[in-house]
DNA sequence: AGATTTAAGGATCTTTTTATCCTTTTTAAA
DNA sequence: TTTAAAAAGGATAAAAAGATCCTTAAATCT
């Protein structure tokens, strides 16, 4: 569904927010061993975030990355949108350039379905509300 | 959402079905004309539909490919197996290797619905009643 | 039998994605 | 003001996916 990279992405980004709730800020050292992510790699994908304005990040000894208050409340669609484009949501199921409803490829309707399904699921969940449902819940973002 | 090998092979496995529905056999350069695809690549493709029994095909003049009768029933979802494998389907959003209803991630119950719309779509659609709707609808396979 | 047409299959090349390494910059603390 | 800790960023390497080329095998027609 997701490259390797949006997957790690989500991860570090959904880890980060829940440390954000409890006041912590965390390094790319805890980030990559929390999530089970290699950490050079993972690195190039939090710059992308920080250039794209999603997490903060803080140099120097203490430092790490952060969320700021009012970015807590950025989609998770934001956040693929960076790491993979959009083409998840507006390109066709077939691979076809040119495909929509006025020139449809034969599995058009049955994609729209579930496209907009998974927009939507993207689009209406917050980091904010991931990380407090972590934080109560004990879901896992490793192994 | 799928690889280009899976986006490849469902185009030419839909056309495929759709000229077998017409008594047509098609020759690899036909299919990658229409579904606009790279020839030598979609060889390889539909060598491995041939030997998962999805396509049949005869070589010599007059050869191609072909769908047989009863294999007009297969569901696109044993197509995109064949070719993707089903962790589209088994696979954890966040890509995670361990993560169920037991130990879930913080997404998994939000992705369990989309990708079971996904899997219903696709275990539910035959390539005849594609290959029905195309020759009604004339939906296109290229562009 | 020989020539031709078509798919099969092996080898190889290219591009993209994934991943690592090393140096530089920034910042805080001693 | 020196040292250490952390992220930034450039260069490069490794692996996977995508794509091509060429030879072989099978089938049909003459």
């Amino acid at each position: 569904m997701f490259s390797k990279s949006c997957e790690y992405g989500l991860r570090a980004v959904i880890f980060i927010a829940q440390q954000t709730t409890q006041n912590n800020k965390v390094s790319l050292g805890t980030i990559s061993e929390e999530i089970n992510s290699p950490q050079a790699f993972t690195a190039k994908i939090l710059q992308k975030l920080t250039r794209n304005d999603i997490v903060k990040s803080i140099k120097g000894p203490y430092g790490g990355f952060t969320i700021e208050k009012e970015k807590m409340n950025t989609k998770l669609s934001e956040v693929v949108s960076v790491l993979d484009g959009d083409s998840i949501y507006t390109g066709c199921g077939l691979g076809l350039k040119q495909c929509d409803a006025n020139s449809p490829c034969p599995l058009h309707f049955k994609f729209v379905e579930i496209r907009d399904s998974l927009r939507n699921m993207l689009e209406n969940t917050s980091l904010k509300s991931v990380a407090d449902d972590m934080t109560a819940d004990l879901t896992i973002l490793k192994r």
